[in-house]
Order: structure tokens, then C-alpha cells, then sequence
DNA sequence: AACTGAAACAGTAACAATTACTATTATTAT
DNA sequence: ATAATAATAGTAATTGTTACTGTTTCAGTT
């Protein structure tokens, strides 16, 4: 039975994490948590990150771009992905509650979540084309 | 501009593809394909995966463990991951039409496709695990 | 306030999936 | 057949992530 232990640099990496609106990766934070802890460690912010998943106070996300993203909002919500700059937004949008049980309906298991990822080019990338 | 060339490794790739109906990783085509092409290289299997997926000819799957899935089905349709022995498998589902329109309407992107993971136990997992 | 056992750390090495490089082979147009 | 070049096999390099090791930090107990 490991009791979990305080530290200041898990905290951080949470604050940091909460801080921000966009969804950044193990590196990205890395490199943002170097401001206040100039030489902690990229594998301790990879095992912080993956503690908190496993706590459930944190989200990871596979947005397909081949690198892990994370999210401190852990209710249910679905992500944009700009195919041209690779942004990672929030869609406010209230889950589809029934369409596990319709997929379940089409095959024999039993599912209990779903993600849902929409591919397409940003506003500001959509701007910045058309100049 | 350049000018495709047949290549017989390409063609069988695309066939082993086509021919099962589970959504293999590149290295479960090589392991597969070595059987009729005993020295074919991996990184042929990767190249001619990623340039199929240019063509758009089959479509590059990431279910979340980390690992890039094919799928010689390029129309539209969702997929199911069993948390329990990672099996990838097609929802026999009419897709959600509507959903990226509705997702648009929320942020201020153009959409035009997304994808969907559901997740949980596997008919044959649960029956096992029930023993 | 010092003591102790364990969790967390920094730093580095190892790892797995994928991509890039290079000299050779195979394909297509002439 | 010949020439131009795409594709190959084999290998090395790269990338994102995890594991290892000796040291430090935390929290509970005297």
C-alpha cells in the first residue's frame, strides 16, 4: 500500500496544466515548469502526468498527431483538432449519452466510454490561408 | 512530379490489408507478409502504409495504445477498443451525420470529419474473466 | 527537533515505434 | 536494350516515453 506523498513539482505540474486552456504535451509542460523548477526532470513530469491520469484528477488524449496530450478537465467533452496547426480546443457541447448503448446494440461487447475527435482547419488558420 | 511505380511488396501489402477483417499494426503486416516475402524490409511496410493513406486508399487508426492501426475500409464508420486484449474492432453504425455541423455551430472552425473510439470489454474478455 | 522508512526526485540510460539514409534492384518509357 | 528513376533491403537515426539508480524530500514517530 504506497501512500502518496506530497511534491512540489507534481503540484506545479497540475497548476500548470489547470492554467492553461489549450491541451499541452509532456514536453510543452516540461518547458514551461523549467520557469519555476529550472532543472526538474522530463521524466518526472511524465510520471506525474500518468500518477494524476491514474487518479483520475487529469485526462490523456490521443488526438492523433502521435504524441500525448493532456487535459485537467475530466468530465466527458469531445476536442477539435486543427489539421494545419495541430491546436487542440474544447467543444462545449453537451455528450451524446445514448450512442454507447446504440454501438453496443451493434456489436456483442459492452462499452462503458467513448471519445470523439473532429478534423478540420481552425478560424485562425482559416484566416491566415486567405490573405 | 513523380510517377508511381508498381511494386509487387505495395500490392501485397494492400491485399493482406483487405483480406482481414482486425485493423493490424504495420508490424503485424510485416510479421504477416514475411511469409510470402521472406526479406521484405519494415520500412517498406511503413513507407507503402503511409503512402496508401496518401491515396486514400486505406486509413490509419489511433485507438490509443500508442501503436498506428490500418484499416482497408476508408468509408466512415467508428470503432470499438477493448481495454482488456486491445482488439480493434468496426461498429456496424450508420454514422452521425449531423454531429459536425453541430460540433461547427460551437466553435468557430470548419469541420469536416471526426472520428470515434468507444471503449470497454470485449464479448470474449468478459466471458473469460467471468470463469 | 532529530530519526526513520518510503515516496519522489534529477539525471541518465533504455526502450519501442517510426522515419531517414544509402547503395542496389526493379519498373516503366523511350 | 537502354536510360531514368521509383522502390527496395538493410541499417542507422530520431522521437516520444519509460525504467533505472543513487540522492533528496516528505511525513509520521519518538
Amino acid at each position: 500500500m504506497k501512500t502518496l506523498k506530497y511534491s512540489r513539482q507534481r503540484e506545479s505540474i497540475k497548476a500548470c496544466l489547470m492554467a492553461r486552456c489549450d491541451h499541452p504535451t509532456a514536453d510543452t509542460i516540461y518547458t514551461s515548469i523549467r520557469e519555476e523548477f529550472p532543472n526538474i526532470s522530463l521524466g518526472t513530469v511524465y510520471r506525474n502526468l500518468n500518477l494524476l491520469v491514474e487518479l483520475g484528477e487529469i485526462q490523456k488524449l490521443n488526438c492523433g498527431d502521435g504524441k500525448d496530450h493532456f487535459d485537467a478537465d475530466t468530465s466527458p467533452h469531445y476536442h477539435f483538432v486543427c489539421k494545419h496547426c495541430g491546436a487542440v480546443v474544447d467543444i462545449p457541447m453537451s455528450p451524446l449519452s445514448e450512442v454507447d448503448r446504440e454501438a453496443e446494440g451493434c456489436i456483442g461487447a459492452q462499452i462503458d466510454s467513448h471519445t470523439i475527435y473532429f478534423y478540420g482547419i481552425c478560424q485562425d488558420c482559416r484566416h491566415h490561408e486567405a490573405h
